[in-house]
DNA sequence: GAGCTATTTAGAGTTTTTTCTAAATAGCCG
DNA sequence: CGGCTATTTAGAAAAAACTCTAAATAGCTC
C-alpha cells in the first residue's frame, strides 16, 4: 500500500509497541496478544494495519500466524525524513 | 509535547505536506494556506498540531505568523526509526 | 470427523479527527 | 480611531479510527 498507509500504521501506540516487540523476531499473534490488555480481535485489527502498510509480513505454521517486521519499509520512512531534515534545496542563501 | 504526538502529527497528509513547503524556509500562515484548497481555519488547526508536536514554531513579525520547520523532532523521530530497524538485541542466534 | 486451539471477520458502539462557517482577536496603516 | 488584513478560536457536522462481543474460518490432533 501506499506511502500514507505507512505513516498511519505508525501514528498509533499499539502498533509501535507491537513493531517494538517484533524486533526480537517473529511472534505469533497470540504471542503480541498477550502482550496487551485487549482482545485478540483488537490485534487482529491492528494487525491488518501494520501488514497492509507492510511493515510486517505475516507467515503461516500449523495453525499458527507469525509475524516479521519488514525493516525495509522502516528504512524507506527514514529516507522520507532525511529528505524533510536534509531538504536545503531552494534555499535563497547567496 | 509527547513522542506519541509527534507521530499522530506526522500521519496527516497535509500536516506532512505542510512540513514539506517549509524545507525551503518560513513561510506565513497565509502563504502556507495558499498551497491547499481549504479554509484558513483548517490550515490554523493543522499548524496548531504540528505547534504542539514541536515539529514547527513560530515567530510573529508586523501581524503576520511565520512557521519554520524544527529539524531536531524531525533527528528524533528518526533515532526511534533507527532504533526499530537495527535493534538486534534479544536475538537467539548461536 | 469431532473437538480444540489460534486467529480473523462482522457489526455495533464510542471516541477521535478533520473540516467547515461564523465570530473573535490582534496588529497594522491611513 | 476606524477600517483592513492576517490569523485563530468556538461550535457543529461528518468521517475515520479504535475497541468490543459474537460468530466464522482454518488447521491441528485424537
Amino acid at each position: 500500500m501506499s506511502f500514507a498507509d505507512t505513516f498511519k500504521a505508525m501514528s498509533d501506540p499499539v502498533r509501535r509497541e507491537i513493531l517494538m516487540l517484533l524486533r526480537s523476531g517473529r511472534m505469533s499473534a497470540g504471542e503480541i496478544g498477550s502482550h496487551f490488555e485487549m482482545t485478540g480481535a483488537t490485534i487482529s485489527y491492528h494487525l491488518n494495519i501494520l501488514k497492509k502498510a507492510e511493515l510486517v509480513f505475516e507467515s503461516r505454521e500449523k495453525n499458527f500466524i507469525y509475524y516479521d517486521l519488514n525493516t525495509s519499509v522502516v528504512e524507506e520512512l527514514m529516507l522520507w525524513l532525511s529528505e524533510l531534515k536534509g531538504g536545503n534545496n531552494h534555499v535563497e542563501e547567496v
